[in-house]
DNA sequence: ATGCCTTGTGTTACCGATAACATGGGTCTA
DNA sequence: TAGACCCATGTTATCGGTAACACAAGGCAT
């Protein structure tokens, strides 16, 4: 593998200024620049990372914190990481997986946290390098979310345009952000259609939506949209109505919130929010090496629209969808 | 952070002291070794990781390759990831994600790859660094895997424990050793049974099996168990027969294989033939450091037996299951 | 007692990059 | 036209480890 002596010797130029080259064009006359581009060109030239994170006083690693147990780990994931990881490799980063087992902290030069709950906060301010979380939080961490609020506003909108003529919200029974912006979302959706707000909270699990809605059943008469915090609880919602006998699309609705791999298993498949995960992931991965960069300076938020994909579960629209 | 210099310093060694005592132990009398262990653990040392690397010539970085679009993925790949990311943890090296997008070899000391298609093959010859694949193969690649035939031998077995008269195999149509394996399993145990093997083959998609239960449900009285080569294809069997009335697990079963996440969501839960992904995870990143450490000299295959988890989808045994 | 090997430890050089400083030639100003 | 200043480039030292070699002390055979 070419080195930066190599390509210095190619080009009949000192090491430094091939450093220069890649860190500071602009204080190379174009001739030298263009010598030594052709050089490493030429030699197929890869910087170590290794010595560059050495002289740099860098791990050019990031961690990831999953605070979550890994067997409920949501599917989506996958596609968080896989954003994240080419952002990351965009800058030589590598990524570094933490799960709840092994919290260990250092050995690297910043973080990326998700699955936060409310509780993880006062550990996470003891942590010096720059962290940016994936989901919202109101404690003034930088954070990479979908519109949570704007999602659920959707869906129901939606629900209404579909005619459906009660609006039945399955939430998440958790005290953290997102699920609260989703409950939100919903709230103002109804009050905006002057219509009474029916709020269910449960565990993020589908069989818990499904026992829900098996024991409810009976005080909802046909025409009822169920729209979910999840596309988990959906599937549960979804499998609860039709062991009832009652027909989705015609007299039930079902509207999910994720729009990543579940959404697919369900028959029919799901109406869903669909978030951009996999991009996401890869903002969230921009984020924190600008934050690096910058000597950890506040970075803000980046919230993301997520779009509806009506499907299967979904009567087909009255007029045309509300933006 | 406290460098080797400074435990060099607290235990009035050399620094090359303090280096053998991290790698070569039995090198360094147990007397001047305690004392840096008590220095190393008074300044909490930790090795700086591209310093190691650089002086080694190694990247300490191991990269995934994940040969599969990532928004057809299957959930176990998080478990999988989890369990690697904790063996590679163990010896300080970094994991790097590599999705189809970027399929960039070099600056890594070796590489997991997953999701592998028969076509791949070609294409993994050409690379030099050590590879352990995860996935059975027959082109003698180390690999870690499940016991694929064992697997749906257990299954198909089960199902007769059981009481169902009739066992159907519901396979993936992949021209690939995992699923040959799994296929293979099944018409031994028929053949054990004396039974007539009876076999579909189809893409790895829920409402893919579903259509095609749907589709052939006239052809099966009671009294069938349906045995599939993954939990994904077992949730549309399930789904295909409780649409059609048929009453599970009384008159028919279900039995998938993997065991990660999608069991769980279906109701009721699938029995299944659960994988321990996290530890194979786990072995594989194990398996390619020591690849790495003996200059990829050839670690064979290691193989997990899965175990049978029975719930929902099928009756009670009528016997002990054999094991 | 001499020489030789072994064993344990320290010294030196080096891995591949970068920051800080040194140098040398040209331009501008008084 | 001397001196100050600037710009582009080179030189040196450094990041935190490790391998290779140097060296001193002790054991053993002759």
């Amino acid at each position: 593998m070419a080195t930066l002596g190599d390509v210095a010797a190619k080009a009949h130029v000192s090491k430094m200024t091939v450093s220069r080259v890649i860190n500071h064009p602009e204080k190379v006359t174009r001739e030298l620049r263009e010598l030594v581009y052709a050089a490493m060109s030429e030699l197929n030239y890869q910087p170590n990372i290794a010595a560059k994170a050495l002289a740099n006083n860098r791990t050019q690693i990031v961690k990831l914190f999953i605070l979550e147990k890994m067997d409920t780990v949501e599917p989506y994931y996958m596609s968080l990481l896989a954003g994240l990881a080419d952002a990351l490799d965009e800058k030589n980063y590598a990524l570094q997986l933490v799960t709840k087992n092994s919290l260990e902290v250092g050995n690297c030069d910043g973080y990326v946290v998700t699955g936060m709950r409310n509780k993880d906060y006062g550990w996470l301010e003891t942590v010096e390098k720059p962290i940016v979380l994936y989901g919202e939080n109101q404690m003034g961490f930088d954070y990479v979310d979908t519109d949570n609020l704007l999602g659920l506003r959707t869906s129901t909108n939606y629900a209404f345009t579909c005619g459906y003529t009660t609006v039945v919200f399955v939430g998440i029974n958790l005290p953290d952000s997102f699920a609260e912006s989703r409950e939100k979302g919903y709230t103002l959706a109804m009050a905006a259609h002057h219509a009474p707000p029916i709020i269910y909270r449960v565990d993020n699990r589908s069989h818990i939506s499904d026992d829900l809605i098996t024991k409810h059943f009976t005080k909802f008469p046909k025409n009822v949209c169920f729209v979910c915090a999840s596309d988990r609880l959906a599937i549960g919602v979804e499998r609860a109505i039709q062991r009832q006998g009652g027909k989705i699309p015609e007299d039930y609705g079902v509207i999910g919130f994720d729009g990543v791999f579940l959404d697919r298993i369900g028959s029919p498949q799901l109406t869903t929010i669909r978030q951009p995960v996999q991009k996401m992931g890869y903002e969230t991965g921009r984020m924190v090496l600008r934050k690096i960069e910058e000597n950890g300076s506040p970075q803000g938020h980046e919230v993301f629209v997520s779009t509806l994909v009506p499907r299967g579960t979904t009567r087909a629209p009255k007029s045309l969808p509300a933006k």
